[in-house]
RNA sequence: GCCCCCAUAGCUCAGAGGUCAGAGCAGCGGUCUUCUAAACCGUCGGUCGGGAGUUCGAAUCUCUCUGGGGGCACCA
């Protein structure tokens, strides 16, 4: 079952009413060459407000004023509004049909756990690419902020008909790897009390201390002459259980884990070079074309040879980029550009790709790979998010796997659990970074507004459990009489009506933050109702009561959908 | 130097060009004899960083300045 938002339907209605005004003459025709918008939004002096007059003053020649009366006189029949007020300086002040409100709960139940679904992907197939950590080593929770948006913005999609395909995108090729791989094997051998020396930029962390102990426990000193990639492969291996585990725990999973390395194996990055060549787009040099006399000059005293460019800058970057190093390794570029093109390739209609904003330039880089090749580019979507700084007692700490300064994620889960770090991380607009402070972890999530969201589920719960435990027939509501709920009753309907424009607006904007702070503003209108419309009380009269559950019904179902839309659980008792 | 993001109440943050700018926390004062108080009610709190512009109308769009964060690797 699918919903419109209201501001839709109420548009819908305007329209036709502009359209007979104009039949009657009230109005003139709007000329072929201008398109008359209607802007519907929610108002607090009404429940939904249109500044349309005030729009088409130039438009229709006339006063916003009377523009505004002469809508409002040419309303057609329905069943949805029923009020509409003039309010200067033209605003058209619209109230709902109350009768219209109190059956809108009854659609509520009926259409149960996809309530508020919208058809706007037309089950087209969309993949969100999203976590993608390399896997050196435990989810940080730096890294899982874009986790947390990721799986948003999937069940996000879903709830607007798309079909999601999740993935993510294992980097297990490239020099991390290596590093990997090499500072296990030292390890490993450290463990056997022979010297061996960590690399340079090895991993130095206690994790990759314990991998390395661990394995010499296991193998013994069998492995004594194995090469780095079999350390590698062993360590990639036991990282990805770990990753899998932690994901799984917040509730993420994944439709595929694409492996970098077969993009290798399947030729595709050698094919994608190729590609670029063959489109004028790559050129050998020492230096990029365009280079600055400073960065030739740094070239040449580093003595580097030639590698191979992108010419990247006639599509509006700032500057080519090496594809190819000198030494004949493709940089990250290459695969990451040759992804994209399998992912447009295996028929998704779009993709979206959920990317810390230190992955910025490399998010446009293959946007513009794939505009070299011939792709629309447009139908990538990134949703880039500002990072999460980390901080202990005021002062901000630092995050490097490689460093061993790492807060996995599921340390902090320990601490809060999943619910809470879910919200917290939700609920806030990608375009900020986020403070967060481990001391104050745990009363952070004490005063998590997550609680507060999942009480207004957990009372409704309460009591349909009551109605168990008082004997009463778990059908008693069946026929209630929903035109007894009162004017606080059908705001409360009315809020969780926004649901469909609030995933609509959410969707546009790829901002599933905006699910979490309606959530809590649906909550906000739940407790206080709660405490003065009661249910079973000696003071309500049956049949009061009997519409009264049918609203909470609703009302549970519909926080049931935001909390699950937002990857968190709806309990029945705190 | 170039690119992206941010600046709104004491703090953390919402805010879809529209009618008087909103929450939570903190502060102050109240409320548990009926579905669990992680709740409710009241109150205090603002030159929307500065300036100019576009518009009938700007926290919102444009430009500019200031102050923060991130990026601009032959790392990913």
């Amino acid at each position: 079952m699918s919903f419109t938002p209201l501001p839709q339907r109420i548009e819908a209605i305007l329209r036709r009413a502009i359209a007979q005004a104009q039949s009657s003459g009230a109005l003139p025709p709007v000329p072929d060459d201008q398109e008359l918008e209607i802007p519907i939004k929610p108002a607090k002096q009404s429940h939904y407000a249109s500044a349309v007059a005030m729009a088409s003053a130039r438009l229709f020649k006339a006063k916003p004023l009377d523009i505004a009366t002469t809508i409002g006189e040419h309303l057609p029949e329905n069943e949805l509004i029923g009020k509409v007020e003039v309010a200067p300086p033209g605003f058209i002040n619209i109230w709902l049909a109350e009768a219209w409100i109190q059956q809108q709960v009854e659609v509520i139940i009926a259409a149960g756990a996809d309530v508020f679904s919208l058809d706007i992907g037309g089950e087209q197939r969309v993949i969100v690419e999203f976590v993608s950590a390399n896997p050196t080593g435990p989810l940080h929770v730096g890294r899982s902020r874009g986790a947390v948006v990721g799986d948003a913005a999937a069940r996000l999609l879903e709830a607007c008909g798309w079909q999601v395909h999740r993935e993510y995108y294992f980097n297990n090729g490239g020099r991390q790897m290596e590093m990997l791989g090499r500072s296990i094997q030292a390890r490993y051998l450290q463990a056997l009390g022979e010297p061996a020396d960590l690399p340079d930029d090895g991993y130095k962390g206690e994790y990759h201390v314990e991998l390395g102990n661990t394995l010499a426990q296991e193998v013994g000193d069998a492995w004594r002459d194995k090469d780095w990639t079999a350390f590698k492969q062993y360590a990639e291996e036991i990282v990805f259980k770990n990753i899998s585990a932690t994901l799984a725990r917040i509730g993420i999973s994944f439709d595929q884990f694409f492996n970098e390395l077969d993009l290798y194996d399947s030729g595709a990055v050698k094919e994608t070079l190729k590609a670029l060549g063959k489109a004028g787009y790559t050129y050998d040099a020492v230096t990029w074309k365009g280079a600055s006399e400073e960065e030739i000059i740094k070239a040449k005293r580093q003595g580097t040879e030639a590698a191979t460019w992108f010419r990247s800058s006639q599509l509006g970057d700032s500057q080519d980029r090496v594809i190819v190093r000198s030494n004949g390794d493709p940089t990250y570029v290459l695969p990451d550009i040759a992804y994209h093109v399998n992912k447009l390739e295996r028929g998704f209609a779009r993709a979206i790709n959920v990317l810390g904003s230190d992955h910025f330039t490399e998010s446009q880089v293959v946007k513009y790979g794939l505009a070299a090749l011939g792709y629309d580019a447009e139908r990538v979507d990134v949703i880039l998010h500002q990072l999460v700084h980390l901080m202990r007692g005021g002062t901000r700490i630092g995050m490097s796997t490689r460093k061993g300064e790492i807060i996995t994620l599921d340390e902090v889960m320990d601490e809060t659990g999943p619910d809470a770090i879910r919200y917290f991380l939700l609920s806030r607009s990608t375009d900020n970074d986020i403070s967060f402070d481990l001391d104050l972890a745990v009363k952070q999530s004490n005063e998590n507004p997550v609680f507060y969201i999942q009480n207004a589920h957990v009372r409704c719960a309460g009591i349909l459990r009551q109605l168990d435990e008082r004997g009463y027939d778990p059908d008693w509501d069946r026929n209630a009489d929903i035109s007894l709920l009162g004017e606080e009753e059908r705001s409360f309907v009315l809020k969780m009506l926004e649901m469909p424009e609030q995933l609509q607006m959410a969707y546009e904007n790829l901002a599933p933050h905006q699910i979490a702070f309606w959530t809590l503003d649906l909550a906000r209108a739940f407790h206080p109702m709660y405490e003065r419309v009661r249910v079973l009380h000696s003071d309500v009269p049956d049949d009061v009561g009997k519409a009264r559950l049918r609203l909470y019904r609703a009302a549970q179902i519909v926080f049931r959908r935001a909390l699950t839309l937002m990857g968190m659980t709806a309990p029945d008792e705190m």
